[in-house]
DNA sequence: GTCTATATGTTGATAGAC
DNA sequence: GTCTATCAACATATAGAC
């Protein structure tokens, strides 16, 4: 006889959902298990479930952040100028501003706080860096750049020194200004 | 009769340069009232007696390192000409640029974890970052530049951004990198 | 799988002897 | 001023009933 499959838990992914907009929000050490298990409706018990330690938790928020990152280069990737697609980065950048004026950068505040811990998910985190890097490098080499390399990582520095301003002067603007000044350089270059 | 005066303990100044060191490896959240004692050689329980909180010694900590930055400035006014100044700034990082690829810069990540907190004294880690842009904005001023807030605003990004991405590729060529571009730039315009 | 109750350790901060 | 001893709160993690 058939049976149907007991779908699997949704707490599970709510409780990801709710660790990753804490750890964002308020940083990796100052939000306990409780605040997570609060957020997400998940009783505090009950997290040890899914998450043996809460080091496996932030583990999987940036497995899941890491595949996020992954299926918004495959977006780009559909745009046939390698320019086009760094600008829709820029782009993406300007719909989470107000989120990085409030809290910062998730992915770049979140490895500045592990980097501080001597914990293995610390490499985690800044394997996220990585992969975006070698993404934009990519799209200057596509570019016929000689030093795709360099240009990779002031396009990356830029990015993530205007959220650190703009989150340490609490102004979007900061962003604004950067963006135009990103996107004129893509145009002559 | 003259009386000399006693000289004032320096435990309070040691507990001070600890927290600061430690503030900056590990992060504030990090660091226990107990690690800065035994690094600093106070029994715990007497640094209470010369801070009342922990966010009073973060405080101090912040207050010091102001001081250290305005010496710096008053340092480099000595040269007559802004952009050497501004190449001066990049002498400084390029100095320690070992210490920020192991901990990130001393002002910048800090910024960050405060920001998430609710504490006051988030906004005087933010100030540390606003008097640093308030002097580089004047040094274009003074070289007669109309943009002269955008170009203080992308100076200190690339700046911070480039501690960001060496501290999360633990590679101290990302800095070398960036100065050499900005130290070209500064010279073109 | 779900949840309550709780063990165990660490923290920031205090009281009070010297 | 200095330091020991300790409190009270909170953290992560576990045991075990349902």
């Amino acid at each position: 006889m058939l049976r149907v499959m007991p779908k699997a838990s949704d707490k599970k992914e709510k409780l990801i959902e709710s660790a990753g907009k804490l750890f964002h929000q308020v940083g990796f050490n100052q939000t306990s298990i409780a605040d997570i298990a609060e957020d997400s409706g998940v009783p505090l018990g009950n997290v040890h479930y899914y998450f043996k330690t809460k080091a496996d938790l932030i583990s999987e928020v940036l497995d899941n952040r890491k595949k996020s990152i992954e299926s918004w280069f495959e977006e780009f990737e559909k745009l046939p100028n390698p320019k086009d697609r760094l600008v829709g980065m820029l782009g993406d950048m300007e719909k989470m501003k107000h989120k990085v004026v409030k809290y910062g950068c998730p992915v770049g505040s979140l490895c500045q706080e592990l980097d501080k811990e001597r914990m293995p998910v610390a490499k985690q985190a800044d394997g996220l860096i990585k992969i975006q890097l070698k993404w934009v490098i990519a799209q200057f080499r596509e570019l016929r750049k000689k030093d795709a390399e360099e240009l990779g990582l002031h396009w990356m520095s830029s990015i993530h020194g205007t959220a650190l301003m703009a989150n340490a002067l609490k102004d979007s603007k900061v962003i604004d200004s950067e963006i135009a000044r990103l996107k004129s350089w893509i145009k002559k270059i």
